[in-house]
RNA sequence: GCCCCCGUAGCUCAAUGGACAGAGCACCGGACUUCUAAUCCGAUGGUUGUGGGUUCGAGUCCCGCCGGGGGCGCCA
C-alpha cells in the first residue's frame, strides 16, 4: 500500500547499514506490525545481528545487537517522509503511518479500484488449472465438489493474482467401468431412462452400482450362478473390445448415454457458477498417447518388455537413486492398450505445446500423489522444462461418517442432494430471520447462501487435509461459516441503501476507534493475500481473510455507528469505510466462489 | 520393506523460522425500543504426540521413535 515511501525507506536502510559496517540484506522482509492501535510495518534486526557475529567470528548477544542496530537505524530514520514515528523495541525496527492519511489512502484506493482492488499486475505467465474430472455414467457426488470448488478458486485466485488462467476439465468418459453402465444399460434398461437432467445422471449410478452387485464374485454362489455371473463379465469384456474396434452400435450407444452424464455435468458446473475453458475428454488422448510411448522406447527412457510384459519406465534407475522413490511406471499395457499414466503423458505435452502453457496445476485427490510425481519426472526426462512448474494440488479425499465413499458399493453422498437440503435449510432461516423478501427474493438467498456455506466448509480446510462429510457441520451458518461472511456484506449494502449517495468527500482525520481502525488494516492486506493464496496455491488463505475481515466489519458495525454518527465529517468518512469494506467482502467472496448478496 | 500426508484446547481446524500459539463448535455469563441478533461482548480451555539436533529464536527446519491415513508393474 505504501510501497513507494517503503523502497525509499530501505534504500537509505541499506546506505546506513553499509556505512556502520552492518551486513546488508538482499531483501528486506517487511511484517505488518501486530495491531496496537495504529499501523505500520516491521523489520526484525536478529538476522543482521547473527549474521555479523557469524562474519567476525565471535559470539553476541544477538537480541542486545539486533536492539543496538534498530536503535541506530531509529536514530537516523527519523523524519523519514510518509511515517509518523519510529521505533526501536526488542530488536524490531517499527514504523508507524500516520493515521489519517493511511486510512484515507486504503479507504481511497479500494473506492477508486473497486472489482479490481487488490488485482496483482500480470505475471507474464500462463497457467492451466485442471479440476473437475468426475467419470461419466456416474453421478456427481460430495468429493466431486470439493475437486470443482477447490479447482474453481484456485483459478479465480490465480488469476487475480495475475496469471493467464486457463481452467481445464478432463472427464474420465472411457475405462471398464463407463463400459459396466453401458452393458447393463444396453441388455436390461434400455430406453428406460428417466426424464430431467439429475435424475437421469443419477439413474445411471444406480444402473453402475446394480451391474457393480451382478458382475461381483460372491462366496456362496451356485454353480449356475457363477456361469451367470462369467457370462455376463464376458459380455461385457467384449463390449470393451468393440468400443476399442469402432463398432458403430456400441459407439452410438456410448456418445448417446455420455451426453447424459455430461449435461448433468454442464448443470451442476453452471450451478456452481463454473466455466470451463477446455475440455479434455480421456477418450480423445486415448490414441496419441501411443505414439509418445514409442518415442520414450526410441530414446532408451522406456523399456519395451512386450509381449511377455508391459512397457515400463524405471524411473528411480533413470536418476540414479538409491532408495524407491519414483519406481517403476508402466506405461503401456502388454497388448498395447494405454493406461491412465499414458494419456497423462500426452494430454501434458498437449498443454504445453498446443496451448503454450508455463505452469500446470493438477487439482486431483491425494491418493494420486505417485502417480503425478511419476507423471512429472517421465516429462522431466522426456525433456520438457515446464515439467518442472508443473504441481498437483493434492487434497484430502472426503469420506462419511460411516468410511470411504464407494460408487461401486452405493455409498456416497450426492452433490444435487446435499445443494437441495442447503437450500432448503437456509429457506427456512430467512423465512424465519427476513420475513418480509418477496418469495423471489427468497429463493435467491437459499440459493446463494446455501451454496455459500456449502463452498466455505470445504474451502476453509487446508487442502491436504481429509474432510469427514458430515451434514450438520458442512451447511452450518453459524460461527466461521459461508452465511457469516455474506452477512457482514448485506450488513454493509444494508448501510450503504439506507444512505443514499456516497458523499463525495470523506476525510479520516478524526479520532478513530480500535474497530475501525482494525477493519482499516484488514483491508489493506487483502492485495498482499490475494498473492499469498497464489503462490501457495491454496484458497484456503482466502477463506481464512474473509473470515477475518467479516468479523472485523460485524465487531465495527456493532460498535460504531455510521449513519448516526456524531457529525456530518465523521458520516461521510464512514459512509466511505463501509463501502470500501463492502467492496473488499465481494472481492474475497468472488475468490471463494461464492455470491455476494444484498439481502438474506 | 519403501514413499507421501497428518498429529496443536473436549471436538473441528488456523498460525511467510520472529513479538503473548489463535479461531469456530460445545459449555457458562451478558447485550435486541437501535444501521437486520445469520450479530456482538466476556469467561473457561495448551508440556503444539515423543526424544534429540540446528538457530539469537522452532508448532514450523533436520534425525530417530510412537500413533493415524494413503500409496507402491500392466485400475482410474
Amino acid at each position: 500500500m505504501f510501497t513507494h515511501e517503503q523502497r525509499l525507506l530501505e534504500d537509505k536502510i541499506r546506505a546506513w547499514l553499509q556505512a556502520n559496517e552492518i551486513p546488508v540484506p538482499d531483501a528486506f522482509k517487511w511484517v505488518p506490525l501486530p495491531f496496537s492501535g495504529e499501523w505500520g510495518i516491521s523489520l526484525a534486526l536478529f538476522p543482521l545481528a547473527a549474521q555479523e557475529a557469524r562474519r567476525a567470528g565471535k559470539r553476541v548477544n544477538v537480541p542486545a545487537r539486533a536492539q543496538e542496530i534498530a536503535a541506530g537505524l531509529a536514530e537516523h530514520l527519523e523524519g523519514a517522509p510518509g511515517f509518523s514515528h519510529i521505533e526501536a523495541v526488542r530488536g524490531y525496527l517499527n514504523l508507524y503511518f500516520p493515521t489519517a492519511a493511511y486510512a484515507q489512502r486504503v479507504v481511497g484506493t479500494i473506492l477508486k479500484q473497486g472489482a479490481d482492488f487488490g488485482r496483482g499486475d500480470s505475471k507474464g505467465e500462463r497457467i492451466m488449472v485442471e479440476y473437475a474430472q468426475p467419470n461419466t455414467h456416474h453421478s456427481f457426488h460430495i468429493g466431486h465438489y470439493r475437486n470443482a470448488i477447490l479447482g474453481e478458486s484456485l483459478s479465480r485466485v490465480v488469476e487475480f493474482a495475475g496469471f493467464d488462467t486457463i481452467r481445464a476439465s478432463y472427464p474420465g468418459d472411457i475405462g471398464l467401468g463407463v463400459i459396466t453402465v453401458l452393458w447393463i444399460y444396453d441388455k436390461f434398461y434400455k430406453g428406460q431412462e428417466p426424464e430431467g437432467i439429475h435424475e437421469r445422471g443419477q439413474w445411471l449410478l444406480k444402473l453402475y452400482v446394480e451391474a457393480s452387485r451382478m458382475l461381483e464374485p460372491r462366496p456362496d454362489e451356485t454353480p449356475e450362478e457363477k456361469a451367470q455371473r462369467e457370462a455376463w463379465d464376458a459380455e461385457r469384456r467384449e463390449m470393451l473390445r468393440r468400443w476399442d474396434a469402432g463398432d458403430p452400435y456400441v459407439r452410438a450407444l456410448w456418445e448417446e448415454t455420455r451426453e447424459w452424464s455430461l449435461e448433468e455435468l454442464r448443470a451442476i458446473l453452471e450451478m456452481l457458477d463454473i466455466h470451463i475453458d477446455v475440455w479434455f475428454f480421456e477418450s480423445e488422448v486415448d490414441g496419441p498417447s501411443k505414439a509418445i510411448v514409442d518415442e520414450l522406447i526410441a530414446r532408451g527412457i522406456a523399456i519395451d518388455e512386450r509381449p511377455e510384459g508391459p512397457v515400463i519406465v524405471r524411473i528411480d534407475e533413470q536418476l540414479g537413486l538409491k532408495k524407491e522413490k519414483y519406481r517403476t511406471a508402466v506405461i503401456l499395457r502388454s497388448d498395447g492398450t494405454s493406461l491412465y499414466l499414458t494419456k497423462d503423458l500426452a494430454l501434458a505435452k498437449r498443454k504445453f505445446e498446443q496451448y503454450g502453457v508455463d505452469r500446470s496445476v493438477y487439482v486431483v485427490d491425494n491418493r494420486q500423489s505417485l502417480h503425478f510425481r511419476q507423471v512429472f519426472k517421465i516429462l522431466e526426462l522426456w525433456g520438457f522444462e515446464q515439467a518442472k512448474k508443473c504441481y498437483h494440488l493434492a487434497y484430502g479425499f472426503v469420506s462419511l461418517p460411516e468410511g470411504a465413499m464407494s460408487a461401486r458399493r452405493g455409498r456416497l453422498v450426492l452433490f444435487k442432494d446435499v445443494a437441495d437440503e442447503a437450500v432448503n435449510r437456509i429457506r427456512r432461516v430467512s423465512a424465519e430471520k427476513n420475513p418480509d423478501l418477496s418469495p423471489a427474493e427468497r429463493e435467491e438467498v437459499a440459493r446463494t447462501v446455501g451454496l455459500g456455506a456449502m463452498a466455505y466448509a470445504m474451502l476453509s480446510v487446508d487442502n491436504n487435509r481429509d474432510i469427514v462429510f458430515e451434514m450438520e457441520r458442512a451447511l452450518s451458518y453459524d460461527g466461521r461459516t459461508g452465511p457469516y461472511i455474506q452477512n457482514a456484506h448485506v450488513r454493509a449494502s444494508s448501510i450503504l441503501r439506507k444512505a443514499g449517495d456516497l458523499p463525495s468527500q470523506a476525510a479520516f482525520d478524526y479520532p478513530l476507534s480500535d474497530h475501525e481502525v482494525t477493519l482499516i488494516d484488514q483491508l489493506s492486506r487483502f492485495p498482499s493475500v490475494v498473492q499469498q493464496a497464489a503462490e501457495e496455491y491454496r484458497p484456503m488463505v482466502m477463506a481464512a481473510y474473509a473470515y477475518e475481515l467479516a468479523t472485523a466489519f460485524h465487531a465495527f458495525y456493532h460498535a460504531v455507528p455510521v449513519l448516526q454518527s456524531e457529525t456530518p465529517d465523521t458520516r461521510a468518512a464512514r459512509l466511505h469505510l463501509v463501502a470500501a469494506a463492502r467492496q473488499v467482502l465481494a472481492n474475497a467472496l468472488r475468490l471463494l466462489v461464492i455470491h455476494a448478496p444484498d439481502v438474506m
